[in-house]
RNA sequence: GCCGGGGUGGCGGAACUGGUAGACGCAGUGGACUCAAAAUCCACCGGUAGCAAUACCGUGCGAGUUCGAUUCUCGCCCUCGGCACCA
């Protein structure tokens, strides 16, 4: 055995032992216990970031120590390859990007070797080859036929000196980010599906994700956002039409004094045709970007459209404004307004002038209302409210609800905050829609025979939108239907339509006749997903929906694709997220070439717990290095002195059998650190102090040596899945024939667990005090009596009467004066 | 603005179910080894007072519950993630 650690060539071994014993490659085995871990699978940016090791290191920890415990393991790995950088670096650069992508493939892929991480290479895929998106334009057109797919018009934003529509990033503080110009708001025609219709079974099946974190169920549920309310009709003055209203308060409804609709609403275009004013509100409305969090931290205007409602049980006459905090995507477009009980409203009506009129008042003494200061939102008694005053609004809600619905004016509804995905996107770099607009015929899929329609690779991208859209060879084909000339569909998907189904696909990856196959079933659904907290909802909402699409297709039969879930928190750098703009990026490269991958492994590990922030620390990684080079130097200097006597319990001495009590201890602690808790830092803080007691442990008799080479095979055993490379070749040399890759964990002797006496620690007043010792049986009656004997507890009891005494078995006294 | 997190020594973090605050590591200080340096090893390492034993203070801020609160409750401050076209 070499004495000196040297990362490199020790880490070239493993991982050639590795891919010649393919020892990642898994197949469907139905007399084993599947395992299926997932991490979410990279955008190929260029170079793997530290995001990426952090992410891809507690997969493969999960994987390994998985597999110890003799589970049938499947860890795939692949690329979610289209999307929006692809195009910016094609502008940039005047690179395809095709080859841009390709190219970051191949090197990714590689850094991921280096890493040592354990995936089955067979099943690879990237999201832009034609043979992944042809199954999900072939599922699209499934989903067309059987109706879950619509088109309307929804709003982009335009940037009108590119003439090119912007992601939401790409608008900052309401310009294009490349030409400067002020965005507009632009309305056009897209494909939706229709998540809303699984909007209730997504909410109720949040409750069987007991292996998920309670903040992201939160975060979905809020997300989704059911309520119970009414939907009504108010009457429009003049008109035969009426505008329907949904509220969740139909209790504070006698306290409407206007009504407001969204700037595009056809009322306020309406009424613009003859109120330049008015136009000119609308117009300054559209000069704005397209994101909830614009929409709602912009400052709250409005305009009275001069039109007015007809309350529809007063029958009083209220004035319709239009406001650019209602959203036009969100319900009807049009909201009621209630200033004394809403505290948007209530500021929005002092600013414009409206009145205020109070319908609840408070049920109890200890509520306020103050309408001077603020809206009085709570619930309360009616007042000022015709037939309903006296009630509570609880009762109000089913009283108001009744007569709305007995006068033909109104009904309880279910609504949800969920809007229907929009899956159309004006890019180029994406999966094509595989849908044919034809004159007489109308939007036809493209059949089955046909797909997939291909993405032309041989581009050129500019600034000015997708080349697609010039692509005469592209566009032009014919009606499937009727046979007539028709024009292609140039929008492409949404990249999280490709990220909605990857999981399942793994599976069956080589199936070139089925998007899924009957080797879905058997790893689906997948038992430990790994990734960011940023996609908390987005990314993890739609794959649920898309799994459920795909079980009512008949492709899976899970209802559910991810039973646990670990939401991996940020790295940093100086206390922000790292990021080129800031210049405060760690490339992990250069550290796998100066430390190994091991050691990078495991400061990621080591650093924080896997659900909390990160942060960098360059000396934090000479730490974890320090601490590999003496793992290897003790098991060099045990190795050196020549194989170790057999280990015989009953022969040892106090100090053998203290070490083999820490030993089996810490493999205590860390299987339960590693195995239910997942917190990998203190799994290896654990393994870090039991080799501080191991090198003070200098015995060299036959039964010391013994200890020590039980207690080195543990370490060893229970690091590597941290550090598979170093452990690989610590193992061969402590003289096992087989890998460590392939060893079961080790388990725990509960007789190295007893102790002889246990220490308590003493309080008086709940201020510790002092310690005692004690055998770990002692009565209640010993252990108060050894209490009163300290000297230091009976200084600061001193005159007082003891109260009480409280005794925590195993832990602690606390003696109560 | 709305939804969800987080805040503990000089720094990253530990304390798992209300029971010893600061494990482990980094940085620092002192020492050993060395001609010297690096590396390595040993010791110390929250603040104040004290030779020490020990005492008091201390987990973002303010209240509360409890024999006992980093942990639970309420209010506030700061900060991070998401907000439907970044992925």
């Amino acid at each position: 055995m070499e004495e000196i650690y040297t990362a490199g060539d020790i880490e070239a071994r493993a991982q050639q032992f590795w891919d010649e014993q393919q020892t990642f490659r898994v197949s469907e085995d139905p007399a084993r216990e599947k395992y299926y871990c997932l991490s979410m699978f990279p955008y190929p940016s260029g170079r793997l970031h530290m995001g990426h090791v952090r992410n891809y290191s507690i997969g493969d920890v999960i994987t390994r120590y998985q597999r110890m415990q003799g589970r049938n393991v499947l860890q795939p790995m692949g690329w979610d390859a289209f999307g929006l950088p692809a195009e910016n670096a094609a502008i940039q650069n005047q690179v395809p990007p095709a080859k841009w992508t390709r190219e970051n493939i191949d090197y990714m892929r590689n850094q991921l070797k280096q890493l040592g991480f354990g995936y089955d290479w067979e099943r690879e895929l990237a999201t832009c080859d034609p043979e992944y998106y042809r199954w999900e334009q072939w599922f699209f057109t499934r989903l067309f036929e059987k109706g879950v797919v619509y088109k309307k018009t929804a709003v982009v934003n335009w940037d009108p000196v590119d003439n090119t529509v912007l992601a939401n990033e790409q608008v900052i503080d309401g310009r294009g980010w490349r030409s400067g110009a002020l965005v507009e708001r632009r309305e056009i025609p897209q494909w939706f599906l229709k998540i809303t219709d699984y909007a209730d079974e997504l909410l109720n099946d949040i409750d069987t994700l007991e292996g998920w974190p309670e903040q992201v169920r939160t975060m979905q549920r809020n997300w989704i956002g059911r309520s119970e309310g009414i939907e009504m009709q108010f009457g429009l003055s003049g008109r035969d039409d009426s505008l329907s209203i949904y509220t969740t308060r139909p209790d504070t409804l006698m306290g409407v004094t206007y009504v407001a609709v969204a700037p595009e609403h056809p009322l306020a275009t309406g009424a613009a045709a003859g109120n330049a004013a008015l136009a000119a509100f609308i117009e300054e409305c559209r000069q704005s970007g397209v994101s909830e969090a614009t929409l709602a931290t912009q400052e709250k205007k409005g305009l009275d459209t001069g039109l007015t409602a007809v309350h529809p049980i007063s029958g009083e006459q209220v004035p319709i404004w239009a406001a650019n905090f209602v959203l036009m995507e969100y319900g009807s477009g049009a909201v009621m307004s209630v200033p004394a009980h809403d505290q948007r409203d209530y500021e929005f009506a002092r600013q414009n002038g409206i009145a205020i009129r109070q319908v609840i008042y408070p049920a109890s003494d200890d509520q306020q209302a103050d309408l001077d200061k603020q809206a009085f939102i709570e619930k309360g008694v009616l007042q000022n409210s015709a037939g309903f005053d006296g009630l509570t609004s609880a009762e109000a809600f089913e009283a108001i609800g009744d007569w709305l619905e007995q006068a033909g004016k109104g009904a309880r509804q279910v609504n949800y905050r969920l809007r229907d995905w929009g899956v159309s996107r004006q890019r180029y770099w994406g999966c094509p829609i595989p849908v044919i607009n034809c004159a007489s015929c109308g939007a036809v899929p493209v059949p089955e025979a046909d797909l997939p329609v291909t993405l032309p690779t041989d581009v050129t991208v500019d600034a000015t939108g997708s080349p697609l859209k010039k692509m005469a060879a592209f566009i032009e084909t014919t009606c499937p239907v009727c046979g007539d000339p028709a024009e292609r569909e140039t929008d492409t998907f949404d990249t999280f339509f490709e990220s909605s189904w990857y999981f399942a696909r793994y599976a069956c990856a080589d199936n070139s006749s089925a998007m899924l196959d009957e080797r879905a079933n058997y790893w689906m659904p997948v038992d430990q997903y790994v990734g960011g907290i940023e996609h908390a909802v987005l990314h993890l909402l739609y794959a649920r929906f898309f799994n459920k699409l795909m079980r009512d297709e008949g492709l899976l039969v899970s209802d559910e694709p991810f039973t646990c879930l670990l939401t991996q928190g940020m790295v940093l750098k100086d206390g922000s997220k790292m990021s080129k703009s800031k210049g405060n990026t760690v490339d992990p490269q250069g550290l796998i070439d100066q430390y190994g991958a091991d050691t990078v492994r495991l400061f990621t590990m080591f650093a924080a717990p896997p659900e909390q922030s990160l942060e960098w620390s360059d000396s934090g990684v000479e730490g974890a290095s320090r601490f590999l080079k003496r793992l290897w130097k003790q098991v060099y200097q045990h190795v050196a002195a020549g194989p170790a006597a057999a280990l015989n319990v009953a022969e040892l001495n106090a100090a053998q059998k203290a070490v083999r009590h820490s030993v089996h201890t810490t493999l205590a602690k860390v299987s339960d650190d590693v195995g239910r808790r997942y917190t990998f830092n203190t799994a290896i803080a654990a393994n870090m102090e039991l080799l501080n007691t191991l090198a003070r442990f200098a015995d060299d008799s036959d039964q010391g040596r013994a200890v020590m080479q039980e207690a080195l095979d543990a370490v060893v055993l229970m690091l590597s899945p941290i550090v598979p490379h170093i452990t690989h070749e610590l193992w061969q040399q402590l003289g096992h024939g087989q890998a460590v890759v392939d060893c079961a964990w080790p388990l725990v002797d509960e007789a190295a667990l007893v102790q002889a006496s246990i220490a308590l620690v003493v309080q008086v007043n709940g201020k510790v005090r002092g310690r005692i010792n004690v055998s770990p049986d002692a009565s209640r009656e010993i252990i108060e009596a050894a209490v009163m004997d300290e000297e230091n507890v009976q200084k600061h009891i001193a005159d007082k009467t003891v109260r009480k005494i409280i005794v925590v078995p195993g832990k602690l006294v606390n003696v109560v004066v």
